[in-house]
RNA sequence: GCAGAGGUGGCGGAGCGGUCAAACGCAUCGGACUGUAAAUCCGACUCCUUCGGGAUACACUGGUUCAAAUCCAGUCCUCUGCA
């Protein structure tokens, strides 16, 4: 697999967390035009396990995928499952230890171990361990953030390439998460120091929205001055069309988030006539497609008083046709900006 | 016909003298969601309001009381037994 186009075309990436994007099939997400997908380091070491994914063969296999698999390194979870303090736990120099609420174990996530998860999962493209925080930091915090991210990130690095043989032995790329919060300036700083120790990409990571919900577009426009053009420039969490649309300008090539198959979950949908809600009332009797201009299957088969009906009566199959609506909004939404 | 139980907001169902415009659930109507613990969460849900409040409300009619969805009497319904 070439995954050289990674560094030059636009991609949306859905979030196949635990190695599903929730409600599709394999087929189904690649009629799509998917043609990468994000699966989660630290929800796969818990469920199922790396010895489980091992034995099957990793989650290529376990899928039946034959596109590109991303692996988020589990930064993100770490803080947002740690930090808001649903469960137990520590981040350290070391990583990250915590306990699992269900079961109860104990794990840890180091940058090390972090990789050979990666490596376990069989992920094409590695993303090394980086200490996520919140926002609303302050420069000493968001310093510490930085500092920890880049000797995480270096570790990372030196793992991959004495345990595995880098990318010359393996064929995978590593990228490194830029942090540095709402401070441009450390945003700066940490991609320089990244682009020192020499990565295949270069992701935007911490919260991509301030409180408004508005795109952190200086952070964004900091990081990719200094970051190379031949990389991955990956614009982690990213978002809302008109998000990608200003992300897409400013020079990120690499997307994801959780909205498209949220909302599409909670009714919410993606048109070329704007957002519409599946639920609300006047849908009840629209005989219309979701998307007039849209080719999904959801839209050439069907209404959006029946998608309606079925979203409110708690019909799964309502959940699998909205999702392959909104995914194919955003694949067809990438598709246009590629040609441009 | 006799004996028991009961009638509460769109529905189910709490409350059994004051803090009740009435818990909770469902339904309904909005909204949120940005490296997914999310088929989730939040809000509204009698009418009017200058958002401070105000006016009607717990089958119906009357009564007791400073005060009634809550107590009493009658009326009308419903359900369960027995004839």
């Amino acid at each position: 697999m070439d995954l050289d186009i990674l560094k030059e075309k636009l991609f949306f990436m859905p979030d196949a967390t635990r190695g599903a994007v929730r409600y599709l099939t394999t087929k189904q997400l690649k009629e799509t035009g998917t043609q990468a997908i994000v699966t989660n380091t630290l929800h796969l070491l818990i469920h199922p396990g790396v010895d489980v994914i091992r034995k099957l063969g990793g989650i290529k296999k376990m899928m039946g995928w034959d596109g590109i698999v991303f692996t988020d390194s589990g930064g993100f979870q770490v803080f947002s499952l740690l930090h808001s303090k649903k469960w137990k736990g520590k981040v350290h120099e070391n990583g990250a230890t915590f306990k699992s609420p269900k079961e109860g174990n104990t794990y840890e996530l180091t940058p090390e171990t972090s990789i050979d998860i990666q490596m376990a999962i069989g992920s094409d493209v590695l993303v090394c361990l980086d200490d996520c925080r919140d926002t609303n930091l302050t420069q000493k915090e968001a310093e510490q953030s930085v500092d920890r991210t880049l000797k995480w990130a270096l570790r990372c690095k030196s793992h991959f390439e004495s345990e595995y043989g880098g990318t010359k032995k393996t064929g995978k790329l590593l990228t490194a998460v830029v942090q540095g919060a709402n401070f441009s300036k450390l945003r700066e700083q940490c991609a320089k120091e990244l682009v020192k120790i020499g990565f295949d990409g270069y992701n935007f990571g911490g919260y991509v929205v301030n409180e408004y919900g508005e795109l952190v577009v200086d952070e964004m426009t900091a990081v990719i001055e200094n970051i190379p053009k031949d990389t991955i420039r990956y614009a982690m969490g990213v978002g809302k069309p008109e998000d990608i649309l200003r992300a897409a300008k400013i020079g990120y090539n690499l997307f994801d988030t959780v909205l498209v198959t949220r909302n599409a979950r909670h009714g919410t949908l993606y048109t070329s006539q704007g957002v519409i809600r599946i639920k609300n009332s006047e849908m009840g009797l629209d005989q219309g497609a979701v998307d007039p201009n849209c080719n999904c299957e959801c839209c050439r088969n069907y209404s959006r008083a029946y998608l309606h009906h079925m979203l409110k009566n708690n019909e799964a199959t309502a959940l699998t046709l909205l999702t392959i609506h909104n995914l194919t909004y955003y694949q067809d939404l990438i598709k246009g900006l590629s040609q441009v």
